[in-house]
DNA sequence: CCGACTTTGTACAACGTTGTAGGCAACGTT
DNA sequence: AACGTTGCCTACAACGTTGTACAAAGTCGG
């Protein structure tokens, strides 16, 4: 049986709010009495009823993280950053799952088990800025470039300069044909859209043009997309000699396309990807990619989302760019 | 502002309790009350105190889930069928990470957050029998091999006899110097041990002997780990012609060795995994592996666990055995 | 040894919800 | 007309905790 506050302060002799005390650690408590009462919490097991306490409060102690699918490795990598973070400083993450559709997002935003929760750290694919201003005002801070003014926190890394950077790389090996698998033409392709921009900007830089037929758009970044993409580069005779993927997933994809069709990568093509995921590192060749710094995108989520619940929550919104690095592999150095 | 039932009843005239009698939809509620309470539910946007409810009910609605690592692709995977499964009966899941350690795991499943879970789904790497006894009687279910004959629910597949297969399917190939890599000697490694008995029992039935030099112990089963356990295999020149290792994930990391020493899979060596994660469907070569139902493990664990909930918690644990199966590509068949 | 102040503890109310008990109409039955 | 029955609704208490107000005990300076 689980024992509340009053068990323990018939069992010490003292009263409820003393024992209340003890527990919060609150000054004014007789060492000796303390003793008693510690004695008393250890020998019945008591652990407070985070319902009663958050109900009294107002807070839960809780922070939801919503991304849209966990198996897709850059979110699940970024959820242990957030979780890691969050319980530095004494806070619970509860997971959500949103499969990305908008639907799905508006009930997450709009807040996960309602009162559950005291803030949201958000990733949304679909959600658009007016979605977000209906929230009852739960704090929440977003990731990712989705809404760019919108009236949350922001955490984000410069997608059109690292775009452009991995870009210029690729033209740097002396590329002239390079392709860009990942355009999406939806409103929720705003990742997209960036480093789209970030890919023609360095064409521009290398006195390359711009050819619409070497983009190849995927409606989703899953490797089944990145692989599409690639037959369809392949199967339109375009010939790339190098593909700057908009994430590692459609990345991967694409070298195993590459490799059924007896190309190599990088000789024949080169790839790259973006997010530096797990997998990339041992990949077949091993992945060149931009490696955004996932332990400080969330760790500045946490921070933001706590200032936020705990500070003023009128104070005009922020956003913080997080920094990444370029991460060079066997995909175009070769070995 | 967050509204109260009060306000709903105010706003409608009614008493606090006929409005709550409306959002739980109990009848003796004539419809013309119903509808004005429903309006002005509406009007201000009300939302229940979920702490309060839990307060009040002794229930939260919520479960946990609490995994290793949520990079390490299986759980991910499976993460998401639990959340898809819980979901649809209505409750809302909370995932964790231990990290594996057995410290973390014992913080776990003594309570995350305390009173603010009905139940845990819990994949425990380190915990011990002996340690769940300990719990407060929050309904437990386990997934994976790790206690045998715990005090609690138990959702696994048959280890050894998957492992015997696709070690049978290595042999059935021609192989006859078939590595193993994974092995533990920890009392964690209780997969490690039945998927290593399932191997010999496979050696066993093929008429191949068992030859220690051919099991890679590896501490945790990451990529790096299945890459350093093939760099000794192949250091000690015992040359295998195929490797069975305990989960894809080792399995990627091997391929990528064989391929820096310039071997060919499944040519010079065939290799097969253990999860089906989804990477194994892209990689280079393909990867044979066992396919766990991960779908319906998670299903499963959800009904064991909700019945235990609202059910009779002191009927005896039950173990519930998910299928599994056999998925050939290009790993160990070529292409 | 007294008054003022500090320390230590207590009683009560409140957080927002729901279960229990019961009240008041309206109805049909004797 | 008196009665029980049913349908609809309300008042109150309780879940376990903590903030507020205050009482009791201890300390200190004069």
């Amino acid at each position: 049986m689980r024992h509340r506050l009053k068990d323990v302060a018939e069992k010490a002799g003292v009263s409820v709010k003393t024992v209340s005390n003890v527990v919060n650690g609150y000054q004014h408590v007789r060492p000796t009495t303390r003793a008693r009462v510690e004695e008393a919490i250890a020998e019945l097991n008591y652990r407070p009823n985070l319902s009663a306490r958050n109900l009294r409060k107002g807070r839960t102690g809780v922070i939801a993280l919503a991304v849209p699918e966990l198996d897709i490795p850059y979110f699940a990598e970024l959820a242990r950053h957030v979780v890691v973070a969050a319980a530095e400083q004494g806070w619970t993450v509860l997971i959500d799952q949103t499969g990305g559709s908008r639907e799905q997002e508006r009930v997450a935003a709009s807040g996960i088990g309602d009162h559950l929760i005291d803030g949201l750290i958000f990733s949304p694919l679909a959600l658009t800025a007016e979605d977000l201003t209906g929230l009852d005002g739960t704090p929440t801070v977003l990731l990712g470039e989705r809404v760019d003014h919108g009236p949350a926190d922001h955490v984000m890394i410069d997608n059109v300069a690292a775009a452009r950077e991995i870009t210029t790389h690729l033209a740097g090996l002396g590329r002239r044909r390079i392709a860009a698998i990942g355009s999406q033409r939806t409103v929720e392709g705003a990742s997209a859209r960036l480093r789209l921009a970030g890919y023609r900007a360095a064409l521009t830089d290398a006195g390359l043009g711009y050819d619409e037929r070497l983009v190849a758009p995927a409606p989703v970044w899953h490797r089944a997309d990145g692989a599409a993409a690639m037959r369809d580069l392949l199967a339109s005779g375009v010939r790339p000699d190098a593909v700057f993927c908009f994430n590692d997933t459609l990345a991967l994809g694409a070298l195993r396309v590459l490799h059924e069709h007896g190309l190599r990568a990088p000789d024949d093509v080169a790839v790259a990807g973006f997010d530096d995921i797990e997998d990339g590192r041992f990949s077949i060749p091993t992945l060149s990619t931009i490696a955004p710094d996932k332990e400080r995108i969330g760790r500045l989520a946490v921070e933001l989302l706590v200032g936020r619940i705990e500070g003023d929550r009128e104070a005009p919104p922020r956003t913080v760019t997080a920094p990444y690095r370029l991460e060079l592999r066997e995909s175009t150095l070769g070995r």
